[in-house]
DNA sequence: TCACAAAAGTAGATCTAGTCTAAAGTTGGA
DNA sequence: TCCAACTTTAGACTAGATCTACTTTTGTGA
């Protein structure tokens, strides 16, 4: 538990209740790439008294104001992403688990040459199966 | 309306009934990207007495013997797409629109040195705009 | 300290895409 | 013609997400 939780979403523009830091300190320091229900569940095991409405209102929130990013990688599964800067995903088709690799791991030429469209952003998506599988269940980063 | 229709869905073991034909005629030559509902709509117009469990049982067939493929690549679309061979996709923000971009249109690199993951198979999916519209609504190759 | 408006949080209703179920219709070979 | 396998169906069901209408908390300024 960060001292400093509180006062990076003032930063933010983000009035730092309670309920907020406790969501904040789960899901903005994890890279388990959570939906929005396995969020709930973290954040319940500590703080029962806070709702589902609540839940999506703050992730929607952090959204917002740029402290998470939302992705759709997988079926069915609406994933939210505290690294907020450039990187790759890979999906293990196995576990679903998304892993997060550097932007420079791989280098993606002639974007820059595409005809006709403007592109904004844009990342490698990977699938296939993750080797080793040692130190599966760390536990989270908190 | 393609005369082969038929005998393309028996070559993938697949037994042609008239219901079947009718989906494969648009979804299967079509480069809009599709989701169930779309496909349902588009199908009804000619076969109204076609039902939608009707359309997922055949979605999902195609998909398994290999004529189609599923995507999820934005929020809340779950979407086919009958090209199933290696490429790119760009997605238009303002529209929504899913483009496809040919396998040598871009080039990732070291995507073999990737140390401790297995690639199956990977794409790179970029946002932003498509310039120009022109020929936006062209109507649909059927 | 108190009043009270704005912000935050809430339970439960509602929406929607997708799946499942159980029954009916269709087909084609014996 | 018979019948088993296959296909199609309406509608029930599920799960994730949002919405609504309400209550609670917070903070400011009289
Ligand atoms: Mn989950
Ligand atoms: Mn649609
Ligand atoms: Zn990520
Ligand atoms: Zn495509």
């Amino acid at each position: 538990m960060r001292p400093d939780e509180a006062a990076r979403l003032e930063e933010h523009g983000i009035k730092a209740s309670a309920h907020r830091v406790a969501i904040a300190s789960y899901v903005l320091h994890t890279d388990e790439h959570p939906s929005a229900d396995d969020v709930w569940a973290r954040v319940k095991q500590a703080f029962p008294m806070v709702s589902r409405a609540t839940i999506y209102n703050t992730l929607n929130l952090f959204v917002e104001k740029g402290l998470l990013r939302h992705l759709v990688l997988t079926e069915g599964r609406l994933v939210f992403d505290s690294n907020v800067e450039k990187h790759h995903h890979f999906i293990d088709e196995g576990t679903g688990q998304i892993y997060d690799l550097p932007w420079d791991t791989l280098k993606v030429s002639r974007v820059k040459q595409i005809k006709g469209f403007d592109v904004r952003d844009y990342q490698v998506l990977l699938r296939g199966r993750k080797r080793g599988r040692k130190r599966e269940k760390k536990s989270d980063s908190r």
